[in-house]
DNA sequence: CGGCTGATTGAATCAGATCAACTGCTGTGG
DNA sequence: CCACAGCAGTTGATCTGATTCAATCAGCCG
């Protein structure tokens, strides 16, 4: 894979002429990480952003009892890490890979040129940003609003429309889904378990089916789970 | 007071020339609410965005039962409801007056003409964008990670940052505060007692004494509350 | 075949929500 | 100027969803 056509998938460059797409890559650095590697972490000095080619990774907080909260898990073509292009400092959260990655690196200052020369492109990066800020805010409802079952039950919905139907796969770890979805491993799997037998899912591994989708909307909507 | 002074004190919108703020102005909706007053609700179609001139605004998400988060309470110089310029649809959260106040709606057409011939005007909403991201980001982890002790103590510890010094006065009626901390007011209440039993603060209506800075900042940073 | 990581299950505990009653303050109108 | 309505805040008793601690299990890889 090489940086052009690397570049090229990132959403945040969409619709931008192949001259400007070229800049762009000129100034991005490639970078390969394993599964597991740290990227940055919560108050490195950051000095530029990412952009996912190949893998996923999570972005995150820790506190310091060791509990995590995941704030988004990204995936090929989505950038993270942008707050680092508008406000010098320390990145507010860390970066860690789930799977086999290919990164691309853009230094904040080459970036900021281009973002100034470019309205096109500013215009898009303003659209991600206002994209990732309904995210956090969806987030924040969901922490702060739903129950566990309501969460799970909005996770699991928004991954049956992502992958286009009703049998879905995981694709991380359980225990990932539980931080990402501010809660630990024990009581997903506990949740998981009430769904199955309520015949709200099917469940085997990673596959799961999604059997009674309405009443699983009504769960995201903030209904109760009474048994 | 009227649109262009009105206009100056948006920080959203400091450092451009004289010129650019007028034509900022002239686009501008001068509105007056007051307290209690329903800017708009989730849900509500988006054609602008405001920012406060005076007074105090909630934005918050609520769910079906009632319950209700805060997101941020903004004051003079502030705006919300960014979001709307660049993604059409509809508002994420709703918002309330929390005071008698006087704001400016910028419709969503003639302001996204503004930033799109502006780049110094696109770099300061990006910027302002990406502070946004940060307070969620910082919100996310409170509500996430931390329990109600260090949720209070980091708000009364930004509360004296904002009005310099260790006496501070709540801005706010107590019971939002509570909604703001993703709890309801009997726990805040509670907690606040407990503070003052062990000598953290000293409290009398409205006013708080912040005694124990360090302890506070500790329970700021994630450490736990044994009594 | 161990050995490791991910996942499940159970029992005990706890922080915070809920329900309910009560206090105190403030502004309004007789 | 007092009485009363109404809202903000406090306090107590109880309940419960979720975490914690601990043990066990399943699957996978070297």
């Amino acid at each position: 894979m090489d940086l052009i056509e690397a570049a090229n998938i990132v959403t945040l460059f969409h619709g931008l002429p192949r001259a400007q797409l070229e800049a762009l890559a000129s100034i991005a650095v490639l970078k390969r990480a394993p599964r597991g590697q740290e990227i940055f972490q919560h108050g490195d000095p950051a000095d530029g952003f990412y952009a996912v080619a190949q893998g996923k990774v999570k972005v995150f907080r820790a506190n310091p009892l060791g509990k995590e909260q995941i704030l988004h898990v990204f995936g090929p073509g989505e950038s993270f890490g942008e707050i680092a292009v508008f406000e010098r400092g320390e990145f507010p959260a860390g970066a860690q890979t789930l799977a086999d990655s290919i990164l691309l690196f853009f230094p904040r200052k080459a970036f900021s040129e281009a973002i100034r020369k470019d309205p096109e492109l500013a215009m898009n990066m303003m659209a991600l940003l206002a994209t990732r800020l309904r995210q956090l805010v969806r987030k924040v409802e969901e922490i702060g609003l739903k129950e566990v079952p309501g969460r799970l039950a909005a996770y699991l919905l928004a991954l049956g429309q992502e992958q286009g139907g009703a049998d879905i796969r995981l694709d991380i770890p359980k225990g990932q889904i539980a931080l990402s979805l501010g809660t630990i491993q024990e009581t997903l799997s506990r949740t998981l378990k009430r769904f199955a037998e309520r015949g709200l899912i099917r469940m085997k591994g990673r596959d799961v089916a999604l059997l009674d989708l309405d009443w699983l909307e009504r769960l995201a909507q903030g209904e109760r789970f009474e048994d």
